[in-house]
DNA sequence: CCCCCCCC
């Protein structure tokens, strides 16, 4: 999938972002709803009255601060690295609260939130992502601050959606969200000639469903939201002051100047974060941390310049201490991972409502990138737990065993979790993949070349990389004909290349390749991309017939799904370039599908 | 073989 340059987009699209600056000062709860919709001229939601439900409304049980969440208090939510469980979270949260208040309700830059953390301990744990067109809302938070990122991708549709989803189908999918940790991935800021700034994401999968307690912890204690209108101009790059990864957690260097702490004027009385029902701990509304309109030289994160703008491009598991600190996209090519709308049927496929069957989906939906982590079972916040991960062998996909098929679902969870939570309804996993056989071998032992030395004059190849994007399958009507066709986008340890599939083909791996999942390619075709369609960082591109050979790899753990070097923190994106591309993973705090935007 | 969305 061709990372489409960036979006200089569509007015609307500019809208729903400016939505992010300033006045949104809303808290992410849920039961705001007017909040989002200021601007009279915009009608981005169905109505408020839908989605008036806080979650925590619909899991009082879960509502007090103490509430930890049950079960694997210790185990880190799915994708995240190993360092990351539930129990740093909270902790690392209320530190960052605490710390918070010490400040007077300034929030902490990132670079204290660094401090608060053990020097091995990442304290950034996001993936993030959106898209523009026809957007979507979610509200996010990463355990110490909260935004609003805007997306084109629907949220996950129930079972039985009509094809245009009605409103109803949209909204019983936004609230499937709520609680969800999800991977928005490959967000991409952009400027638009007005200035406004763009948050796209390409990548949306939900990862788990069991964090409705996490998420209402978060709710319920004030956090700063972070709003985007303080994109840097240009590349402002922070300072690579060297990642002081190093201090101890109960020193919180308060000394940290806080240029934030002098909100700009035209910061919006409504600065109180969380205006709603929760009692603010106590901070001012100078904690309004981002004074919207005038895009603060450099807000808190000046304060913590993050350190080297050139990310590591692969990451040790866990050794990178603070992922947050690289603002790797900074060093992106802009416009190399442009927004690229997702359609329903890959949401689908992400889908929070589960099946039946309880399939460990947070599992299935890591797999491969938890595998990065040894030691680690990829494992969500209860019950769920770890499908045994087949010892990594080769596996053919239509081969597998009911058990590997479980891991298939594609990152996606999909399936819903039984226990008591507003989402009950399970559906199938779309794309699951198909029982066939495809009478390959594995492919293990063969070697296989990087793609970034796949031209067309390679001879006989076979690349290892991960499906890193898989896009929808398209009809045309071509010369030729009508046809059928989709796109993936794939990815090794240091390149990156789209491949089409057309007509048979489509009908034949389409439901095999899954996103997420490491594969050896071979047999494919290789030809001079279109600059004009194909944005990948590759002069080429392929394209794989059913006759091609496709095989599971036995492992994708030096293909990160998930480069650490894009990590950062909600706060993080807002000190990216522009046109710079970051990951992050956040809880769903809110979600709401935009029904309709007025453009003045 | 497409190429939708953005740019050239």
């Amino acid at each position: 999938m061709p990372p489409l340059p960036p979006y200089h987009g569509t007015a609307e699209c500019s809208e729903v972002n400016s939505s992010f600056s300033s006045r949104e000062n809303a808290p992410p709860h849920s039961s705001r709803p007017p909040a989002y919709n200021d601007h009279s001229s915009y009608q981005l939601f169905h109505g408020p009255s839908s989605y008036s439900r806080p979650p925590s409304s619909a899991h009082p049980s879960a509502g007090s601060s103490e509430h930890r969440p049950e079960t694997s208090s210790e185990q880190p939510p799915p994708d995240f690295p190993p360092e990351i469980s539930f129990a740093f979270l909270v902790k690392f949260a209320d530190a960052a609260f605490a710390l918070q208040q010490q400040k007077g309700g300034a929030c902490p830059s990132a670079q204290e939130l660094l401090q608060l953390a053990d020097p091995l301990e990442p304290c950034l744990l996001c993936l993030a992502a959106l898209h523009a067109k026809k957007k979507t809302i979610i509200t996010v938070s990463d355990g110490v601050s909260w935004c609003r990122i805007a997306s084109t991708q629907l949220p996950p549709l129930p079972p039985g959606s009509s094809d245009p989803p009605t409103e109803e189908d949209l909204n019983a999918a936004a609230l499937a969200l709520s609680g969800c940790i999800v991977r928005l991935g490959n967000i991409s800021i952009t400027r638009t000639p007005r200035g406004k700034h763009i948050i796209l994401a390409r990548a949306f999968q939900v990862i788990s469903q069991n964090c409705q307690a996490l998420a209402e912890r978060l709710q319920t204690q004030r956090r700063p939201e972070v709003v985007f209108p303080s994109l840097p101009e240009g590349g402002h790059t922070a300072p690579p002051s060297s990642s002081p990864p190093s201090y101890p957690p109960p020193s919180y260097p308060s000394s940290a100047p806080r240029p934030s702490s002098h909100p700009p004027p035209s910061y919006p009385s409504s600065s109180a974060p969380h205006p709603s029902s929760h009692p603010p701990p106590s901070y001012p509304s100078s904690s309004a941390p981002h004074p919207s309109s005038h895009p603060p030289p450099s807000y808190p994160s000046s304060s913590a310049p993050h350190p080297s703008s050139h990310p590591p491009p692969s990451y040790p598991s866990s050794s990178a201490p603070h992922p947050s600190s690289h603002h790797a996209s900074s060093s992106y090519p802009p416009s190399s991972h442009p927004p690229r709308a997702f359609s329903r049927d890959e949401s689908v496929r992400n889908a929070p409502f589960r099946q039946a069957t309880g399939e460990p989906e947070a599992a299935a939906a890591v797999r491969g990138e938890l595998r990065q982590f040894p030691g680690q079972e990829p494992r969500c916040t209860d019950t769920r737990q770890a499908p045994a991960v087949p010892p990594a062998g080769h596996q053919l996909y239509g081969q597998q065993s009911r058990g590997a098929d479980d891991l298939q679902a594609p990152a996606g969870p999909q399936r819903h979790q039984s226990s008591g939570s507003h989402r009950s309804t399970p559906y199938p996993a779309a794309g699951q993949p198909q029982q066939g056989q495809h009478g390959l071998r594995p492919m293990g032992a063969e070697s296989f070349i990087p793609l970034k030395d796949l031209t067309a004059y390679v001879a006989k190849w076979t690349i290892r990389a991960r499906v890193d994007v898989k896009g929808d399958i398209r009809k045309y009507n071509g010369a030729r004909g009508p046809g059928q066709l989709f796109n993936v986008e794939l990815k090794d340890k240091d390149g990156e290349i789209r491949a089409t599939f057309f007509n048979a083909a489509v009908d034949k791996w389409y439901n095999i390749l899954q996103e997420g999942k490491v594969y050896y390619f071979r047999g494919g075709s290789v030809k001079p991309k279109n600059p004009r369609f194909n944005h990948t960082r590759h002069d080429y591109e392929l394209t794989f017939d059913e006759k091609s050979s496709i095989v599971e790899a036995e492992s994708g753990a030096d293909i990160p799904s998930i480069s650490r070097a894009d990590l950062v923190d909600i706060r993080g994106i807002e000190e990216k370039e522009v046109n710079s591309t970051v990951s992050l993973i956040a809880i769903v705090h809110d979600y709401r599908p935009i029904q309709s935007i007025t453009i003045k």
